[in-house]
DNA sequence: GTGAAAGCGCTAACAT
DNA sequence: ATGTTAGCGCTTTCAC
């Protein structure tokens, strides 16, 4: 073989070269890839066909440019370390492929803004941007707002009060939820494991948590911080378990960082799930339900949720009222709150 | 705030209303944003200034359009549900972001063959295809090949020895020490739980794994398929704790399925892992070093992983000598493999 | 139903 | 160093 052919990549072939071999006009190459355009049947199949024997495919970049839009749908995805984010990520590329759009994806390290990246993602004109747990600059947030370009937050509401549109799980709703199944539990010195304090989500969480412990008159709980982290929640873990006062439950602001404290209680203390701690979490990520864990969390229902980003991505209508949306999830009562 | 306004997406600037802005040439504004192109200081500011009080930011799509490259590398993800490919992406996706491109991802039905999503995606001209643990078939592989796409494997070798480039753990090798290490540790009936018999990245594992013992003198080992994934991992375990002869210690063809079996064993046999039945697994994925699993297994490094991939991906020198690329990992031995 | 022609926003010669 | 010009590959009027 001829290294030397391969170090040329052969330019694709364009509508026009399939026009020639079909002896028709190039106008007629594009008809005939566009559904609903008005072309004879027969035209249609003569330029299939030499379509066909070229591997003309029409270039996707040069439609976009005329149309204004990419069919391109920027994905950030913060906190790439939990786990929860691959199948919500598997089941956003999945219907974003159904729907005919592709997904730009990349990662923003963690606990810094998108800023450089996001810039960058917009030169590609994306139609819109859908932050899972990411966060951006207010400057930022403002310029695609008055730019035009659709801001979609998963899981995570802006924290700023710019008309902007968010799914979210019921953090409050849930949160309390988790509160009141540990007090019936029987559990009375309950702590909360947070994450970043400028998180809307963890202030969500902590508030509904608060509140329903609270109006059960419960004393409020304590509090550590372990940033949505697994170190974070194992050093967390580890200051609340050494304490005079140890908790007997442990509500933490995800699943992620529960796992984490289980295994510190378990591994490093000795302590008897459930019976001895317990520990609950939220979002019922996979892992929370193998039997190694078994943890009591509140569910975000991936399906759903993403069926609601959709809605914001594909539909302008809807996203022009900026809705906040909040999906609802279940309880999830598992072994690690039970205490008999 | 009128609605009105809102409905109406303001096409964005472009460098022609720079251009006039600046009082300069709309080429002025193209080398303006080039770096190394010959424009004076003063020019450049000028048009800078212009752009900054306009949002300008130069097309993507327009450029791709000539420089006939998009800087877009498809991402193809199979098995979405083994958490070892989170950490993947996101080192891949930093790495490209570095290097001035961006993923175009999108996830493959488990068994399904990526095809149709991927001749979707090569109509945006990527520069590059990654496939991870993603099949496709002969037909489209072939045709990328003819059509000067780079295809890299992530993972997993094609299955047709079409000239295409690869990057791989070191599966012979590492199944190899970890047949020898169960040896070792005094483990007799050895099983082998592999994925699907044509995934050449299963082949080569179970042929390392069987050659290790075989070079030992030791029985061959039973075997049972687990797909790679959870629940075919869990019923594999289930049938081979089950059989009158059940072996004394399982490599498992990843981690993701070492670690259901381990649960089997665990919480359904109530085996104590590595005295009673000794569990590996290969991948080294986070979850692996968890005190709950404390897995032994072989490691995939994926930072030297990911660098291979960006040298094919960035190199066309490297990627046109279809290398084969093995990066070694080492045996991580852990606590599911002790008889002690 | 079809072709000719204009132009999307940019880069890359080519002049000057 | 800068402006002018010609496209990149397509969609979309506009005639016919």
């Amino acid at each position: 073989m001829d290294r030397s052919l391969k170090r040329i990549r052969p330019s694709p072939p364009s509508a026009h070269d399939v026009a020639r071999l079909a002896g028709v006009s190039q106008a007629a190459v594009s008809r005939a890839f566009t559904p609903g355009a008005s072309i004879a049947k027969a035209t249609r199949e003569k330029v299939m066909e030499a379509a066909t024997e070229l591997g003309y495919r029409p270039n996707l970049l040069a439609r976009s440019l005329i149309k204004g839009v990419s069919d391109l749908i920027g994905v950030v995805i913060g906190n790439t370390q939990n786990p929860f984010f691959l199948p919500v990520l598997e089941e956003l590329s999945t219907r974003l492929t159904r729907a005919g759009k592709h997904s730009l994806v990349f990662t923003a390290e963690h606990g810094h803004d998108a800023d450089f990246q996001i810039e960058d993602v917009l030169r590609y004109r994306v139609d819109a941007l859908v932050l899972m747990s990411a966060s951006l600059s207010f400057e930022l947030a403002e310029k695609c707002s008055r730019e035009g370009i659709p801001l979609i937050f998963f899981n995570r509401r802006p924290r700023w009060d710019l008309p902007m549109a968010s799914v979210t799980g019921a953090n409050e709703k849930g949160a309390g939820e988790i509160g009141r199944h540990l007090l019936e539990q029987g559990y009375r010195r309950i702590a909360y494991m947070g994450g970043p304090t400028d998180s809307p989500t963890n202030n969500e969480r902590e508030e509904g948590f608060r509140r329903a412990l609270e109006q059960q008159g419960a004393e409020p709980a304590m509090r550590e911080l372990g940033y949505l982290t697994r170190e974070g929640g194992m050093a967390a873990a580890r200051a609340l378990l050494n304490r005079p006062d140890r908790p007997d439950a442990i509500f933490c602001a995800n699943d992620f960082m529960a796992i984490a404290a289980m295994e510190v209680a378990r591994h490093e203390f000795g302590l008897e799930i459930g019976r001895e701690i317990g520990i609950a979490g939220f979002d019922d990520m996979p892992d929370a339900s193998w039997p190694s864990f078994d943890l009591t969390t509140y569910s975000q229902p991936i399906g759903p949720m993403i069926d609601r980003v959709m809605e914001l991505v594909l539909d302008l209508d809807a996203r022009e009222r900026f809705e906040q949306v909040i999906v609802e999830g279940a309880l999830q009562k598992r072994g690690s709150t039970r205490r008999g």
